[in-house]
DNA sequence: TCGGCCAAAAATGAATGCAAACCTAAGGGA
DNA sequence: TCCCTTAGGTTTGCATTCATTTTTGGCCGA
């Protein structure tokens, strides 16, 4: 199949995917930067992993995704291979990729490497943050006080989201966001959600906490904000734990990943 | 050419690179575990990079390290999109790969980032290091002392690595350990120094923080720890910021990266 | 001499081909 | 009946081929 066929190949493959496959790959529209093919696949594959649309031991079953992807083995096989170093999915020799089964050991492991990250950040932003992106933080965090007021659990994941996100941005460190995003993918691959609302005693408790963040970084006590951030992930870590640990709501899939 | 002609074939590829390679790769015999041609060419053709092998922004000449690898080019390929997912080269579309080269600024974020992980591994190794590990690194210290004393520096340098790589070793976090190795690999190829000879008091200051570090793992003092770990791989980065500047010794490659 | 244009050559990105390894399942022997 | 063997189809890993793009080198004109 030339690349001129392949564009003007229409968006849904004719070929159906198995039952445990989702019915509609997000039909992206071929991008009008036209390059990198491997790139768009890559970028495709690891979000299809990335939000769970494969069960974890799964086989990746890679005919298939060819047939969907409407590309060859080459370009996603070259995926497979940068995905497994990401730690997404396994590759046995001879015996093709497998979605990479993550134990509740390997999540505490990711939660503590996501806390260090964050520690990191902390301080750094204390070193860099304009008065502007403080400001920006400090008006997230009062938006995400009225969510938890209001106990309003779908907004304060999503301003709590966006205030881990900025003061990692704050940091102004490329290798260290990257990372960062990294770890995330792979602790979201794992559909762990701390739950607050089946914990309110927690969800205080975080609240707590970010007033205490806030306030580091308003004073740019690096050190200390370090320290709480830390400490946060690892409180974090725990009750998703406990949660986990009392088979609360097994099945439903969280609106988030962070408390 | 099949598996089998490779198998049976020589170690010394035909063909000759050009000037800027050099003249041996580590003509490392085929392994007899026969598995994965990709994992071996990926590893050797990291640490051909990571070694310093090509010089930076050098274009990485994928015909000739396939002849020389005795492979095709799929499997090398394949390798050089995990290097790029690794940050030690960029992949430019249609224009081929090129060694990363890493600016200043960059070298700043490294130290940082490896800052970070040090400070978190010093953490962990609080919580889990057993009497025993603790008791080795003990007695590394001590031997770094005596190099220290005799101003032994390649000994000073091998024991000063091998605490470091404890720690994190102690911190048993695989991730952690996945991503401080990755990074160490990166900054490695920037054939980074702090070259402590040209700098005498800073050797005293790092021997002083090293003291410091052992004191707090030995209390288990993990948030102090981390702070001094930080602080010492700011210190170092700093150190050797102001050698380059001063452009001391310049091109002499050294004999480890780290004080 | 220098700069721009064009054709040849090389390199890249992706598809296809092929041998070996694996999985499945039917058949035979204990 | 159960286990081992083994033939077939399937999948994987790598080599090779093909279509583009980029680069190179030469030629012409200013």
């Amino acid at each position: 199949m030339t690349r001129a066929e392949r564009e003007s190949e229409g968006a849904d493959g004719p070929i159906p995917l198995p039952a445990r496959l989702p019915v509609e790959l997000p039909a992206k529209p071929r991008e009008n930067l036209v390059h990198s093919l491997h790139d768009e696949v890559l970028t495709r594959l690891r979000e299809f992993i990335v939000e769970g649309n494969l069960a974890p031991g799964a086989r990746v079953p890679e005919r298939l995704l060819c047939e969907r992807f409407g590309i060859s083995r080459t370009p996603l096989r070259e995926a497979l291979k940068v995905l497994a170093s990401e730690g997404l999915i396994d590759l046995l020799p001879n015996r093709g990729a497998r979605v990479r089964r993550i134990g509740e050991q390997e999540i505490v492991e990711l939660f503590d490497v996501m806390g260090g990250l964050e520690a990191l950040a902390g301080r750094l932003a204390c070193e860099r943050i304009t008065d502007e992106a403080y400001a920006a933080i400090e008006r997230l965090h009062h938006e995400m006080y009225g969510h938890y007021l209001r106990r309003d659990l779908h907004g304060y994941f999503a301003c709590n989201q966006a205030i881990h996100d900025r003061i990692v941005a704050a940091a102004g460190n490329g290798p260290l966001s990257a990372t960062y995003a990294g770890f995330a993918g792979r602790l979201r691959r794992a559909r762990y959600s701390a739950n607050l609302d089946a914990n309110r005693d927690r969800w205080g408790e975080a609240m707590r906490e970010h007033e205490e963040i806030l306030d580091a970084l308003r004073r740019r006590a690096g050190a200390e904000l370090s320290d709480i951030l830390f400490r946060h992930l690892r409180n974090k870590r725990k009750a998703a734990a406990d949660r986990e640990a009392a088979q609360l709501v097994p099945g439903e899939p969280s609106p988030a990943d962070r408390d």
